[in-house]
DNA sequence: GAATGCAATCTTGTATGCAAGATTGCCTAA
DNA sequence: TTAGGCAATCTTGCATACAAGATTGCATTC
């Protein structure tokens, strides 16, 4: 049975548990066991703990000692943190990318977020897509390698609540005009200006995100029996 | 032979092989198997590799399939980048700290760089170790967990070449002016000035630094025999 | 002497075995 | 019915076994 398969296992097993945390198929809260993993993606233990440790390496699960692994609740206070990050490493970006002296490659950008109200996409999962890569593509162009593998990792760790931003409609029109502000500024080399609108773009985003979130709370702490997914859950998350 | 010992075996390798390449035991280019460490820590290939796998996430290590382990060669342009992103944390966690309504709790910092000259200490190893400590509390003071992580990370990355600053004396004379100078502009709430002094300083060590690599490579790339560790050292780093 | 082919050895990735102890569920008793 | 205790089961961390294939060194050939 042993010799490596095409690609290795532990990375796909990674890949495959991270996705459905984010796709909430495992809530915070939920308990399962290295296992039971092992058996629903069929390897062995070996390539699911690397997956594992790596997943509690990067904040998204806890291990306690021969008593299973489980799914991290949400801390609030930690996404703040890691939204305030953000708002530092993009903002030194579009400072950067303002300083250049040749032209600012955001191209692929304008054609994406400088259109017409016609043109623009309504569908959250793809707006939710969209803005990821347009703010990965401002701190990708500043040209620092280390800092775009940092703000990969913030984006990966704010994902699960960010996408709830773009759940209204009048929130994608927001971020349709606020990236083509943002920019505007940016190609005219504003730095000051674009700084700025970069700032209260995040600021604002956190904020739709905290209301959404506590409303979501607040939803859940009076569950109703019909939502209930006892399978695979063996613990209600505390949140 | 199984059971926990009391504590993590993993986590205890992973911070010697660590410590063995900051130490200068393991080089850039060095090339080993997980055997060869399982043997030399006296225990099992399982908490090596867990180790391993660690330190190549974080850029480290590199492996080969089926053809053992290396220590990755210094990568100058991605020291560039470290040093500049712990520029960008730096430099937000001043202007944070400076606009504190409290106290700014930095008193610690003022009782070890705001001293005479006598007080000062010379050592190089000490000296590193302090100026590790400076930044390090600058960050922590600020409040962001997740900006104190990933500065902890970036300091990790850089230590190696970042200790060569405090060989010569009248940079450890610098080093103390230039800390001294940024507390106070701090403490003052001049975040302007404070971010400058910061920039200018974080800027000149890593230049100094840069010097004084190239010197070294100038070095190695003319080896005398008496300085060869022929032993484990399978592959001479092309740096 | 230099190049080539081949077999023995090594190496990693994965699977499985084992020990210490945490958890669970049943049985008993009040 | 409820509380408590105990044994069976589970669970993780570490050690070891195994497979596929990469590497190496030696013998052979030109």
């Amino acid at each position: 049975m042993g010799g490596p398969r095409a690609t290795q296992l532990a990375e796909k097993v990674y890949e495959r548990i991270k996705a459905e945390i984010a796709d909430f198929r495992l809530l915070p809260g939920d308990r399962f066991t290295e296992t039971e993993l092992a058996e629903r993606y069929e390897v062995s233990r070996t390539p699911v703990r690397d997956a594992l440790y790596r997943l509690k390496h990067e904040g998204f699960l806890d291990v306690a000692f021969r008593s299973g692994w489980s799914v991290l609740p949400w801390d609030f206070a930690r996404f703040d943190a890691l939204y305030e990050l953000r708002i530092v490493l993009e903002c030194a970006a579009v400072e950067r990318l303002c300083q250049f002296t040749g032209p600012i490659p955001l191209d692929s950008l304008r054609a994406i977020w400088l259109v017409p109200a016609s043109e623009q996409k309504t569908n959250p999962v793809e707006v939710a897509k969209l803005d990821e890569a347009f703010h990965r593509t401002l701190v990708e162009a500043a040209g620092n390698p280390e800092m775009t593998r940092i703000h990969a990792e913030v984006t990966e760790k704010i994902r699960i609540i960010r996408r709830l931003d773009f759940l209204k409609k009048p929130r994608i029109s927001a971020t349709y005009e606020e990236h083509g502000k943002l920019l505007r500024q940016i190609l005219r080399r504003r730095a000051d200006q674009a700084v700025m609108l970069l700032r209260a773009h995040i600021t604002q985003s956190r904020q739709e995100v905290h209301k959404i979130t506590l409303h979501m709370l607040h939803e859940a702490r009076a569950p109703r029996a019909d939502t209930e997914r006892p399978e695979r859950r063996r613990n209600r998350a505390t949140v």
